[in-house]
DNA sequence: AAAAAAG
């Protein structure tokens, strides 16, 4: 496969231009689709980007407001050491070696000071492996969960490309756009919420990031295209509507990323992704570099990886920030009948404990959109601020409930599975699984919400007799989290039948292995040496280590 | 069966 421009011939060379400010760019500036860029290679040479980036909003802004309106947290001390011995595995052809510190990889001046922006000391095992990786030009599929820090993971390399990039001359369509990199995500906060980071991470970088997605105007949205889009983050169905109507165009596209892969697919999205990805004017696999992120790996993603990757290096992290020791797992039995009053119980135990009052945050699962909005009434009108995000609220609401939530001011949020997976929300103290979901993956989601950051989290689930199909999959789970298992769960588990398929785990703490690794004959692996790039740690064995240090209020990459 | 996503 051949490197995209920028590739491996930039990791780790010294750079004498690097911070070096261009201005206004000698010969060779053009101006391009509302946006100017210098010719002539180095950093920061997007010169015209000076009077955008004088007008470009702070996003870092907010930041100091939330911090205000929280506090400072008392468990903000981050335990570093919790994650030093997850294990991480890679395989693929020659695979570059992981870095242990931001400084070490050189990402750009620009980039570097967002990043001493969000605090980040030091990255996250998927960072250390997935940004070597994807500076070197290589395609990557990788297993991580959300919480890991995938979204640096992924943002950084391709701010850092697209920042060294050489001009390129992009087709001039009159009001089509043509961005550099594409990232699909399959729900509408989640969206928001890459958005956000990566204008935190390319703030007066002069790449600019624009999110498109359903519910809201497009007609806001195709302004924002308008004025200029180097990273488009967008929702499936909102992208093929920009796309049949020529707005967007991937046709320049070099980098894209898939966010939860396999939650696109649960959700139907495979033939839109796959028009997306193999019927519009997309470059092909080794022309664009793509990056593939999954939590699990059934066959259709792997399908999806042999048709989208090229050369690939498949990447797993252990399971973070969830059924760890950072989280702690309780089930009760509690009968549908009892569940309000159960959890009434909980919630006034809470505010006893003063969690409550310390804006800490509860999270509420439930199966149903209608049972969303009824449980949220019933709390309500019990003295609880609550609000709820579910599929029939309308965009608007989702997102001003997400706000509320988050700045304390309705401190429960009651939610369907659409807040399970990705959202990062900090503070939530406690989730509790009202109803459970019939998937264990779904429960490890949505206890994943807690527990982040290296905080600790609760999370409690209501059992009874509707859930027999998870007591064995879930006390499995507990015991491989050193979590309490009651004792009328292993009863039920021993009861239960072995349910093959869905519920079976895997490769232990791993979410899947590389396939090809298993199989013959694979198109995606056609060397004789293949595996002989595979490599394994377990470990950091970190000379020098990072000692702590870290007060309260410094964060590493993992959000 | 329910949830999500394009109106």
């Amino acid at each position: 496969m051949q490197a995209p421009a920028g590739g491996s011939r930039w990791v780790g060379g010294s750079r004498p231009d690097l911070g070096r400010q261009t201005g206004y760019g000698g010969p060779g500036v053009q101006n391009y689709g509302g946006r100017t860029v210098g010719g002539g290679g180095g950093w920061n040479n997007r010169s015209g980007g000076w009077d955008r980036r004088e007008r470009e909003v702070n996003p870092f802004a907010d930041d100091v407001n939330a911090e205000q309106a929280l506090g400072e947290q008392e468990n903000t001390v981050i335990n570093f050491d919790a994650y030093e011995d997850i294990p991480v595995e890679t395989s693929g052809d020659n695979v570059p070696p992981p870095v242990n510190t931001f400084a070490e990889i050189d990402l750009g001046e620009g980039l570097n000071a967002n990043i001493r922006r969000c605090k980040y000391v030091k990255p996250t095992p998927v960072q250390r492996h997935a940004i070597p990786i994807s500076l070197g030009g290589r395609d990557l599929m990788a297993c991580a969960q959300t919480g890991s820090g995938k979204t640096a993971a992924f943002c950084f390399p391709i701010i850092s490309g697209i920042m060294r990039e050489q001009y390129v001359q992009r087709p001039r369509g009159a009001r089509t756009v043509y961005p550099l990199a594409l990232i699909l995500s399959p729900t509408r906060e989640l969206s928001c919420q890459i958005h956000e980071e990566a204008r935190k991470f390319s703030y007066q970088t002069g790449v600019k990031v624009v999110v498109a997605y359903g519910g809201a105007p497009i007609k806001d949205q195709l302004r924002e295209l308008e004025r200029g889009v180097d990273i488009l983050v967008a929702t499936p169905g909102r992208l093929v509507d920009l796309l049949e109507r020529a707005r967007v165009s991937l046709q320049m596209i070099r980098y894209l990323a898939l966010d939860e892969a396999d939650r696109m697919l649960d959700m139907g999205f495979e033939p839109q992704i796959r028009k997306i990805v193999e019927q519009m004017d997309m470059p092909p696999p080794g022309v664009r570099q793509t990056m593939l992120f999954s939590a699990t790996f059934p066959k259709e993603i792997q399908r999806l990886a042999s048709d989208f990757l090229a050369n690939y290096i498949f990447l797993a992290v252990g399971r973070v920030g969830s059924s760890t020791d950072l989280i702690v797992q309780r089930v009760e039995f509690v009968h549908e009948s009892d569940k309000r009053s159960h959890l009434m119980d909980l919630l006034h135990a809470q505010r006893e404990n003063g969690v409550h009052g310390k804006q800490s945050l509860t999270l509420v699962f439930v199966e149903t959109k209608k049972g969303a909005d009824s449980l949220e009434y019933w709390l309500c009108m019990n003295g609880f601020p609550a609000t709820t995000i579910h599929g029939d609220r309308s965009q608007q609401e989702r997102e001003s409930a997400l706000r509320s939530f988050k700045s304390g001011k309705t401190p429960i949020l009651v939610a369907t599975d659409v807040a399970a997976r990705g959202l990062d929300i900090p503070h939530v103290a406690h989730v509790v699984n009202f109803d459970l979901p019939n998937d264990i993956d779904d429960y490890v989601h949505r206890i994943g919400r807690t527990g982040r950051a290296g905080k600790t989290g609760v999370a409690t689930a209501f059992f009874n007799e509707n859930n027999m199909s998870l007591s064995r999959p879930l006390s499995e789970l507990m015991q491989e989290a050193n979590q309490e298992v009651p004792a009328w769960l292993s009863r039920y588990a021993s009861r239960a039948t072995l349910s093959g398929g869905k519920n079976r785990r895997s490769g232990g703490r791993f979410g899947g292995r590389d396939f090809r690794r298993d199989s013959s004959m694979s198109r995606a692996a056609p060397s004789a040496d293949y595996y002989g790039g595979m490599n394994s740690s377990g470990g950091y064995g970190v000379p020098g280590g990072y000692g702590g240090g870290y007060g309260p209020g410094v964060t590493s990459a993992w959000d």
